[in-house]
DNA sequence: CCGATATACCTTGACAGGTGAGGTATCTTG
DNA sequence: CAAGATACCTCACCTGTCAAGGTATATCGG
């Protein structure tokens, strides 16, 4: 895991939501989806999950059912709010900005060359 | 200012160490050559300019000296060191590892059309 | 059957970076 | 002479991350 924490800050919610925009979907497996779709390269530590679940649901962008597992251990679910939707654009809006920004920043075109 | 604070967040030092990358620069400077190079979308605030410049100093990424100017305000300049040039590049290099993570896991192409 | 591993959830306290609010001093310009 | 720009700085607070701890169930090899 070499990418620090500081670096993906800030984007966990949008990250979290993103992943609830085609179904729904419980903790672990978001997790794990993350892991998948990064090539092992990401993974969100559980307490870093879990509060920001908290905070999503508090601020309304998701809600959260029980699932009905006959066996296995229970599993909560979460599923996106219209206004998680709304949210999810938002972040991704700041992204696609907040990248354009930082390129310009570190003028990558100056090192792309050696790196 | 319409990028939040945690997008940069962790961003901040590395585009410090860039700004110093061709030449000495101080505090007051950097912040406008920030302002500029992002066409008024982004400026460091002051507290975070200067803490970070403590802890680059701390981190031995960056040696200081006072100028002599004969008029105005004094500056402190700020100079990148070795060692500083090498965190840069690994800044870099985690800056781009993390866009590339990032873009995976909002899956930027699903949206890009209407966005 | 027992230990290890995977699945699945959760909380708490500590920590680090960002920042609002406050401060100092000099120079320019109307 | 007041206002604004230049130029520096610190402190206390807030927020997101995460190590460490906890709970419970299922599977699988030995």
């Amino acid at each position: 895991m070499s990418i620090t924490a500081d670096i993906i800050r800030g984007h966990t919610e949008t990250i979290i939501l993103a992943s609830l925009l085609e179904h729904d979907s419980y903790g672990y497996q978001i997790n794990k989806d993350i892991l998948r779709k990064t090539d092992n390269r990401y993974e969100l530590k559980e307490a870093t999950l879990y509060t920001a679940f908290r905070r999503l649901e508090q601020a309304g962008y998701i809600t959260t059912y029980w699932g009905d597992e006959k066996v296995g251990a229970r599993r909560r679910y979460y599923s996106i709010t219209q206004e998680g939707r709304k949210a999810c654009e938002q972040g991704l809006r700041e992204w696609i900005e907040a990248k354009a920004v930082i390129d310009r920043l570190l003028e990558l075109d100056q090192w792309e060359v050696s790196l």
